[in-house]
DNA sequence: CATCTTGTTACGTT
DNA sequence: AAACGTAACAAGAT
């Protein structure tokens, strides 16, 4: 489920337990999940540090602790963080389970695409710091962009929005929804847009993270009406333009919908 | 039982 | 060498 704004909300969840030590640590460590971690003793160098701060880029969170910690997050397709009471008995999918006095963090995902890192040092762990730039900062511009789309000029214009490394935080619905806006067919390779129709899609793709972040992200809403979000799930989904059947196909391995009166 | 899934990555091919 | 297509990962929903 998570994208950009979910993995927000998620992220804002653990918000209360900032500034707050961890009393124990509980965790399924040979799940999936925990396929990053190389050193063993983990859970020991997390029980006792205090989660400090967190921050979201696109699809990856960090949260900073005491004694020089990193704790990287990614919930992959089924992932998510939840907050439960102080004597919370972890079930079949809470892999990652720390306790603090007054409540209990949980990282449960049933598919285990999800991925947890812990890292120690004075800095950001390496795979951090070397994240592309958000779609909402001044360093992601239409030039920017129009260098990622050449590079990936014969990858459909859907698939190239789904690479992390050019627009992190965009997942299926997100890249749906920006091409709707954008008027563009899901196939149109990348290499062929225009500059014109180039700037149209930049332009989207701002509205569509800003929208996403601003109804998404304090309290799991939905976007408003009028948003092509609310009509691309299952069958029977309607253009919100002309009402008119959306039309729906596998591009590059994942499930599009588009509407073909406004994406030719 | 078959098919589907809001994500990434390994691997073989172009 | 870089980019591309596909299968694989795992488990639940329909």
């Amino acid at each position: 489920m998570p994208e950009l704004a979910e993995v927000e909300y998620y992220r804002r969840r653990w918000d209360c337990a900032l500034g707050q030590r961890i009393s124990a640590v509980a965790a399924h460590a040979e799940k999936r999940v925990f396929r990053s971690i190389s050193t063993r003793r983990w859970t020991e160098l997390l029980r006792g540090s205090i989660l400090h701060s967190s921050e979201a880029r696109g699809k990856l969170m960090l949260f900073r602790l005491s004694n020089k910690l990193w704790l990287g997050l990614h919930l992959g397709m089924t992932g998510e963080l939840r907050v439960e009471r102080p004597d919370f008995k972890p079930a079949k999918h809470d892999h990652l389970v720390l306790y603090q006095n007054a409540r209990t963090l949980v990282f449960s995902d049933p598919r285990l695409f999800g991925r947890i890192r812990i890292h120690q040092g004075e800095v950001a762990p390496a795979w951090w710091s070397s994240l592309p730039p958000s779609l909402l900062s001044k360093e992601f511009t239409p030039a920017r962009m129009a260098g990622f789309l050449h590079r990936h000029r014969r990858l459909p214009i859907k698939a190239t929005l789904l690479l992390q490394s050019g627009f992190p935080g965009v997942g299926n619905w997100m890249a749906d929804e920006i091409l709707w806006r954008a008027r563009v067919h899901p196939r149109t390779l990348s290499g062929a847009l225009e500059e014109d129709r180039q700037r149209i899609l930049w332009r989207a793709i701002r509205l569509v993270a800003r929208g996403a972040m601003k109804h998404i992200s304090p309290d799991f809403s939905d976007p408003p009406r009028g948003w092509f979000f609310n009509e691309r799930w299952g069958n029977g989904g309607k253009c919100p333009v002309h009402g008119v059947a959306l039309a729906r196909d596998s591009i590059s391995g994942r499930t599009t919908v588009w509407c073909s009166r406004c994406q030719p």
